[in-house]
DNA sequence: GTGGTAATGAAAATCATTTTCATTTGTGCT
DNA sequence: AGCACAAATGAAAATGATTTTCATTACCAC
């Protein structure tokens, strides 16, 4: 049942960062790579089964994956232009540690994000 | 602009804890309540905008509200049974000020989720 | 009552995801 | 090579939640 398929995980590889597994059929059309929609479903969901990729899901539903060993960050968005910078989170990580001990939970993962207006908006 | 259907409100508190904007409807059926299902949704959608209900994700993708307390606060959730717990985020709201004010933001809001197996699954 | 605006809901459209199923590919064996 | 059998693939159809359209209805203000 190893449908990990490679080329699917380089593509996520070089996306960097979450990716759609549209996004992920696009970017391998656009790249002239012969591949079903269907194909990149099965793969991603293997990968995540095998726990080599993360999901979650976006605000609009659609689920997104992630490479397990990118480095965590989290993003401030401004609702104005969308201008995006990708920030640190020691300190989400640390509460969302605690939080999940002092209730027993465990494989416990987060999602954290900031929105507001730049200074250019 | 004020959608929120007085009748969806008091189905959402009469079903305790989560519910889709599906199950919601058909509990209003079910109840011999007429409505149509798109308003179910318009109505949903305005409370979440007033900040009165709670939206987050089911694994499989589906939208899940849930009446909410005024503080604002976090979910801790368990990705088995789907049980939550409402926490507090102190520490996230410093951070998210920290950030912006490091970033040149201003009238900034925040999401912060935790999510993972509970002591029970 | 008349005109204008907001709310409603049935039906169609959208869109990510899953399912089906026929075809292709790979692998081990003789 | 030739054959058998399992796994992988992908096109097309199905699914299901959510959104959009649009015609109708309820609600107000004057
Ligand atoms: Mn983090
Ligand atoms: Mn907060
Ligand atoms: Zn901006
Ligand atoms: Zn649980």
């Amino acid at each position: 049942m190893s449908r990990s398929n490679p080329r699917v995980l380089s593509t996520l590889e070089r996306a960097g960062g979450f990716a759609s597994a549209q996004e992920v059929y696009r970017l391998m059309q656009r790249e002239g790579e012969s591949i079903g929609l269907t194909t990149v479903y099965r793969a991603l969901q293997s990968l995540v089964n095998d726990k080599i990729v993360d999901v979650l899901r976006r605000d609009d539903g659609e689920a997104i994956y992630r490479l397990c060993g990118e480095a965590h960050h989290h993003h401030l968005v401004c609702k104005g232009c969308g201008d995006t910078v990708e920030i640190e989170g020691g300190a989400i990580e640390k509460w969302a540690k605690m939080m999940a001990e002092e209730h027993g939970f465990r494989d416990v993962g987060h999602t954290a994000e900031i929105f507001g207006l730049c200074g250019k908006c």
